[in-house]
DNA sequence: GGCACCCGCACAATCGATGTTGCAATATAA
DNA sequence: TTATATTGCAACATCGATTGTGCGGGTGCC
């Protein structure tokens, strides 16, 4: 009854007085198709049940070439998008019978192809790419070893991918802080306080600069133009992101207009910024995150936000890899979580 | 120069007019051990390179008995106490050269039995057990099959157990909501209003129990009592919180003078029913949390929290692991945030 | 009675590594 | 010169599963 050793498909055969052959097929289902008796294959389930049997995976593994594993890179596991990320690619892996693997790489091109190879060599069946920094060179890895895999949030031409539209979401995002600016103030004009800025991201990467061109296009459909000094893609490092709005404020002689968070981390050293100003100076301060954090809805500033479809995206990363040799590109409208007015949005 | 193909070391056999074994011994830093001349290593070293060479784990694993995989099982991912603990656990087993596999099994017992029986099919090297909805049982798998594993957040009385100062965290949380109560207001004496609540958890669970201990032991040292009412722990599901808060609200008639949110999950739905509250109701509110989140920090609420020190728990996880058959309890006193007075606290 | 056929299963090869054993060839000792 | 050690490596068994092949016995058919 109780499993106090580990038993293998030989143990079983001895007991029960079959091949070693007949108990495998017996236990992996395929013993209609090898003709065993449906009465000797029952006796054979029941007592691999009764000593507490399981499979041995490395050895079903080498066998097979599969494993059962499945591979999910990301960049950190302590951010609220890729934390939802892992949340779906969980479900949707063990919906599938697969066992998922994820990694946080830390944005590190190096560490992500390291990684890429040490889940090779443990044979998994398909892998999964989320915000990497180096795409073509890891799908490039991938191809050679003939191991599927996709690419999700960040894009690879020659992968198949999932991405959300980002250059309508930062549009539409951008447009939503545009609707909340505070009543124009002519004292301003000039300052560069009358403008919109966003923050944060690597232009160099895909999803940045599809978001900086909703941006812009935003921008450019309100008000004619949109200055270079508008887009400030410093990365993801919360240090340089704090360094970054300290200087913009410093450069301006207090807030802008509004302010676009392009990430969550950025967004967090925004508002760990404006948790030291004085209030006044906050009003009529417009925000706005790519991403969603269920606790920017609770904050004392409205912020708007867009949130990827999570679940979405990691769906149609499994559909897409489905159908082999695809390189299509997917793409996942967002979802805009626009700031309600709230209660205690303004005091004055 | 390209892997194309994946070799084995047969191929590197072949290719280096070697034997199998002596590849294995070469590739695998035995070879000094097993006498092979060291010109000989070198030149199937440099051949393994260059043909991209990369050891199956699968078939190393099956002979070995081993597989290089540890596992970490956790209730979610999208709660930041167990994002940062899969973040620092990934930092400890990649700095041992383990690759960690991270599971969330959403706080259901027999998900997590058989996510454990899963994992031990792969032959996992150690397993790691963090907020546990059965510790027993899941140990009690894990010693019938030999298996090295440590309890993280959630004790274990029969297996090594590394738990933060639960009781001790909870008691100075809630001196720390004590010392920001708004002034006593006679008009308020006897309505329940006056008094601090603590909100979720399940007092079936180890952890929860020492924190429910910390906070009566400080009603009781600061008041004189503590009453059963006052400890309302519902569990982790939002909806059951949110429930429990707007009812807390209705029968007390408002808001109580201070709450102890013990859980981050708990804590959310705790600001959600906040920020629908019109503001001078919230006048002198005491808000802690046992756990962090950042944005904790951030909110119109000063909020005290405790953080639990995640990398020290999993660095003395796996000392533990490392001591064999120790049924240790570890214990790690938290970190306390207070809420620091800030420049937007009020306004009045 | 002889042949073909199907049923139910066992045998054995195989996946890719590890590690023990043993065998030549050379070096050292007697 | 023969006996003994040592060096350097190849052969082979093994880990636990999967799967192609083949064999003995029973049935059906002519």
């Amino acid at each position: 009854m109780k499993p106090t050793q580990k038993h293998t498909i030989y143990d079983i055969a001895t007991r029960s007085g079959a091949s070693a052959s007949t108990v495998s097929a017996a236990l992996n289902g395929t013993w209609k198709a090898r003709r065993i008796k449906e009465a000797t294959a029952l006796r054979i389930i029941a007592l691999a049940r009764e000593m507490g049997y399981s499979v041995n995976l490395q050895a079903r593994g080498l066998r097979t070439a599969r494993s059962g594993l499945v591979g999910l890179i990301l960049p950190e596991h302590n951010n609220r998008f890729f934390s939802d990320l892992s949340q779906s690619f969980t479900l949707e892996a063990r919906a599938r019978g697969q066992c998922p693997v994820i990694i946080a790489t830390a944005r590190n091109p190096e560490e992500e192809l390291s990684t890429v190879r040490d889940l090779m060599a443990y044979s998994i069946d398909a892998l999964f790419v989320a915000g990497a920094a180096d795409p073509q060179h890891i799908s490039k890895i991938c191809r050679a070893a003939q191991l599927p895999h996709v690419f999700i949030d960040q894009p690879c031409p020659d992968a198949p991918s999932v991405i959300t539209d980002n250059e309508t979401g930062a549009r539409q995002l951008t447009e939503a802080i545009i609707d909340t600016l505070a009543p124009h103030s002519p004292a301003l004009e000039g300052t560069g306080r009358e403008k919109i800025y966003l923050l944060g991201g690597d232009a160099r990467l895909h999803a940045s600069s599809r978001r900086i061109a909703g941006f812009r296009a935003a921008m450019i459909a309100h008000f004619g133009r949109c200055d270079d000094d508008q887009v400030i893609a410093c990365g993801y490092e919360p240090q340089t992101a704090q360094a970054e709005i300290r200087a913009l404020h410093a450069r301006l002689g207090g807030m802008p207009a509004g302010l676009f968070a392009n990430s969550l981390n950025v967004f967090e050293e925004v508002l760990r910024f404006l948790s030291r100003r004085p209030e006044p100076e906050l009003r009529g301060f417009s925000l706005g995150c790519f991403d969603y954090e269920p606790y920017g809805e609770l904050l004392r500033l409205p912020v708007h936000m867009v949130r990827q479809r999570h679940r979405e995206l990691v769906r149609r990363a499994w559909e897409l890899l489905e159908e082999p040799g695809s390189t299509e590109l997917v793409t996942v409208p967002p979802e805009l979580c626009l700031a309600r007015p709230r209660v205690l949005r303004y005091e004055g």
